[in-house]
DNA sequence: GAGCGAAACGAGGAT
DNA sequence: CGTTTCGCTC
């Protein structure tokens, strides 16, 4: 292993074969990217449309895909750039025919996924009645992105037997549907891969260069597709940091990164350990916290950047404060809006925030939260539209199919799933057939036929006219505005808003001419939060930890360092989450590259009901106290390991967090609590899903100890 | 079947 | 706390 200097930097550049840099937070990382690509075309005279760099958002790729044509001195970089899972779609658009599966594929986002899956548990009935949706979604995810199938799931713990069942009927499902999840672009591309050594082939010989961004977050899936990619040339250059791995409940497999060295012998590996962009003081407070940690490789960063002013420490005594604090210190300190980021660990903290920012008159953006693609009015139309170029996309019919009210109720739809179940047909087909239906109403069959003409006229016209004229007609037949009018009194203005400027976002695709309604449709689904922010404005940006990967601000403000926050409650009982917590918060407090402030509340509302004292984040009690400026004083209070100034629990130790036996609901953790001594009362989060409040007192429970597993 | 208010539910991070 | 489902009336 070489640790580089600035100057050795260039060494990393020009070798052949596998190679490995582990690139500290601020190292420079994307420049090593962009400058090994330059080096290739500019100086090996490699054929840009030979190499594939991958990322993991549009919003990395663009940086990237801007910097290469910048350092080119050409107008567009001719390489493939862009996510993971752009390219899945990209190679799937061409070959998923190979896995017998319809080249004509929509794809299913998170909320298409939760609505077919609470139909598909309320089909299975009592047996899988006590699953939440969501917890059945991420369990099978966990075993797909390890490219599994449902016959390979285990079954031996109470419910996965119905979780099994539900993970083949939502396999078929989707398949019925001619549709794609998100871990499916990654998971299909690299089962064709496996599978398929012609498609593997071709890839892996156009391919010449591969290159990959924040390795460290890449799961199985994107380990195989990266490997195959590369088997025919082996020059694949990954570049990650094993400090900055945040993604392991996303499937990111964070071995791939610390066993590089084993998979692709003859790898080379360079360490970045230069810092260019936080000052001493900020660095040295991160490097505090991370390097408790034991899964690491090992890296000092250093930076050339000394003095800056201390890390600071405010404890406010609620979370109003706390949010008051950081607007009322960014309008004293007369801060640069742009300049500014406040992060935080869920965006369920970000309300109080924008609240006293909105007081102050202070400028925000809020980058995540409820997407612009994942509200109602835009699910609406997306489905209508996705409904003309896959009939058979049930999950898309089912939402449309009676918004606006048309008078197709509950009774008519139920009797409609039973004939789709029994003739084996797409909803779209049953609804096709009951114009001449006796055992249907004859206001509901009018309905419908209505219904069928309606999609028939538009899908007819999506083929010829321009996407925003088609929404507009849709929008006419439907009366879609009158019914957001009807429907919403209080918001309908913005949520109109919302509906034109998606409709914008359809006319300038179709100015851009792209690949027709299907594949607008497809890209659409793989736009996040981040690819929309606007970072032109000049205002404060409050985004979340995850969020802020990859990104840089003058001062940041890190907010709600509690336990149970960050770390949060659910990373509490396994060392392994703890230690991904830590990794989050290094994350955020290596954003800063001038000023860093922490934050905690002594007391906050955590579930609504009632407001909770909190015991300060263990991280900030890693960062050595002379290197803390505590603002407002030093209370001598000490985190975690010490007493809270307002007792926590005094009851048989039942705290945020604590794993606990029920008599008859079984073990689960405990996810809140309020009130205290014989009136405390504790919100309990079972295995299997389900949680429940408890008068701690009166309730059969027993705290376990010593239980780590996850 | 639609529309309304009440009750119940669920709450981590996101391509 | 915000959103979805329930249950009632028309």
């Amino acid at each position: 292993m070489i640790a580089l200097n600035n100057a050795q930097r260039d060494a990393v550049l020009k070798g052949d074969g596998p190679a490995l840099v582990l690139a500290g937070a601020g190292s420079g990382k994307t420049r090593v990217i962009v400058e090994r690509i330059a080096h290739l075309v500019a100086e090996k005279g490699v054929d840009a449309r030979n190499i594939l760099a991958l990322t993991f958002t549009n919003k990395a790729a663009q940086e990237m895909s801007h910097r290469v044509a910048a350092r080119l001195g050409v107008e567009r970089f001719g390489g493939w750039l862009g996510t993971f899972h752009s390219f899945g779609l990209y190679v799937l658009r061409r070959d998923i025919d190979k896995l017998g599966r319809p080249k004509q594929f929509t794809i299913f986002d998170d909320a298409d996924q939760l609505s077919l899956m609470k139909k598909l548990i309320k089909d299975l009935g009592a047996q899988a009645a006590s699953l939440s949706p969501r917890d059945v979604l991420s369990w099978i995810s966990n075993y797909k992105q390890d490219i599994a199938t449902p016959d390979m799931a285990p079954s031996a713990q109470p419910g996965e037997n119905a979780k099994r069942v539900l993970w083949t009927r939502y396999h078929e499902a989707l398949q019925r549907a001619s549709a794609v999840d998100f871990d499916d672009l990654l998971v299909l591309t690299a089962r064709l891969f496996e599978e398929h050594a012609d498609a593997r082939q071709k890839y892996a010989e156009r391919y010449h260069y591969v290159l990959i961004d924040e390795y460290q977050d890449t799961n199985r899936a994107q380990y195989l597709l990266a490997r195959h990619i590369s088997s025919v040339h082996h020059n694949i250059f990954v570049v990650g940091d094993e400090d900055q791995s945040i993604y392991s409940w996303r499937g990111a497999n964070i071995r791939n990164i610390l066993d590089f060295e084993k998979d692709f012998p003859n790898a080379s590996a360079f360490r970045l350990e230069q810092n260019y962009r936080s000052t001493e003081p900020i660095l040295k407070a991160a490097n505090a916290v991370v390097k408790n940690n034991t899964a690491r490789l090992g890296k000092t960063l250093w930076t050339a950047k000394e003095g800056g002013d201390p890390v600071r420490f405010y404890d406010a005594p609620d979370a109003e404060g706390e949010a008051r604090f950081v607007v009322d210190d960014i309008v004293e300190k007369k801060l640069s809006p742009a300049q500014v980021a406040v992060l935080f660990r869920t965006n369920g903290q970000v309300r109080l925030v924008e609240e006293a920012m909105r007081r102050k008159g202070l400028a925000y953006v809020v980058v995540g939260g409820v997407r612009f693609y994942g509200r109602k009015e835009i699910k609406d139309v997306l489905c209508y539209l996705r409904l003309l170029v896959n009939p058979a996309d049930d999950v898309s019919l089912r939402r449309v199919l009676n918004v606006p009210a048309r008078g197709i109720g509950a009774t008519t739809q139920d009797l409609l799933e039973q004939y789709a179940i029994a003739r084996k047909q797409s909803l779209m087909e049953v609804l096709r057939e009951t114009e001449m239906d006796q055992s249907i109403a004859p206001r509901a069959r009018q309905s419908i036929s209505d219904f069928v003409h309606l999609i028939d006229d538009l899908a007819l016209e999506a083929k010829t006219e321009p996407t925003a004229t088609v929404v507009d007609h849709l929008l006419e037949r439907t009366k879609y505005r009158e019914y957001v009018q009807q429907a919403d009194e209080k918001d309908y203005r913005t949520r109109l808003e919302m509906v034109d400027e998606f409709r914008a976002a359809c006319a300038q695709f179709d100015v851009k001419g792209g690949g027709g309604l299907l594949a607008f449709l497809q890209e659409l689904s793989l736009v996040s939060d981040v690819d929309s922010w606007d970072t032109s404005l000049p205002a404060v940006t409050l985004m979340t930890c995850h969020s802020a990967k990859g990104l840089e601000f003058d001062h940041v403000y890190l907010l709600g360092l509690e336990e149970g926050l960050l770390p949060h409650a659910s990373a509490l009982e396994s060392e392994d989450n703890i230690e991904e917590e830590r990794r989050l918060c290094y994350v955020a407090m290596t954003r800063a590259r001038v000023s860093l402030t922490l934050c905690a509340a002594k007391a906050r509302v955590v579930f609504g009901d009632g407001i909770a004292p909190r015991e300060t984040s263990r991280f900030v009690a890693e960062i050595p106290r002379d290197q803390l400026k505590f603002v407002g004083g030093d209370p001598g209070r000490k985190a975690s390991a010490g007493q809270a100034p307002v007792a926590i629990v005094p009851t048989g130790g039942i705290k945020l967090g604590t794993r606990v036996w029920h008599a008859q609901f079984g073990k689960g953790t405990v996810m809140y609590t309020s009130g205290s001594g014989a009136k405390l009362r504790a919100r309990i989060r079972f295995e299997s899903g389900r949680s429940r409040d408890f008068m701690v007192a009166a309730a059969p429970l027993k705290v376990l100890d010593g239980d780590k597993k996850k």
